[in-house]
DNA sequence: ATAATTCATTGAAATATTTAAATGTTTTGT
DNA sequence: ACAAAACATTTAAATATTTCAATGAATTAT
């Protein structure tokens, strides 16, 4: 992955910074695999163009990857972006 | 650090989610130990009111940390919560 | 082919964020 | 004490984000 820049990273803080897309991720994680999409429509309290948004968001900064299955989409975790982002947290450290 | 729930996960997100925010974190970077407030006035093209707001952002989050020396103020980096926030991020991964 | 299911898009309202002018507070210099 | 310097606060305008109803598009089932 190369070196991160401060434009992207505030992307990938902006996507973060919302507590429907963290319920989100941890959901995604709790299924330790694939999250599908009508999984979340059950669990998050909020119309289904709301999570679509917020899924937008998350997969447009490549924090999560989507694959289409027939008519349902799956996420799953991109961890080399968070990695990245990671990477790009530890260079601020003094 | 104690383990760093979502919220305050979010909080921190959302405190890295913008441009000047991220120059200020750099440019305390940059200094590797304190940068004055004055420094920032001279360096981002924003009213100084404005700056002061980001800082605000900053600092309540304790992401970095005023101190008072007569009539400036120098900012450190929180090497502490930039870390609690990684290891929230490590969380989420697969 | 038709109907049902799943997800995406559009448009609009409510809310939040960013910015700066004006002003206030605290500290320093004379 | 008075003026200047450094940072904070208030208020308001401009912009961005969040939410959802309505509708659209693609896929599956009958």
């Amino acid at each position: 992955m190369p070196q991160m820049d401060a434009k992207q990273a505030e992307k990938i803080s902006k996507a973060l910074s919302d507590p429907t897309r963290l319920k989100i991720l941890s959901e995604i994680k709790k299924k330790n695999d694939w999250l599908y999409c009508v999984d979340l429509y059950a669990n998050i309290n909020l119309a289904q163009p709301s999570i679509c948004h917020h899924l937008k968001q998350l997969t447009k900064t490549s924090i999560i990857l989507p694959e289409k299955e027939g008519r349902n989409i799956k996420y799953t975790m991109n961890n080399a972006v968070i990695d990245g982002y990671i990477d790009f947290l530890q260079a601020l450290k003094k």
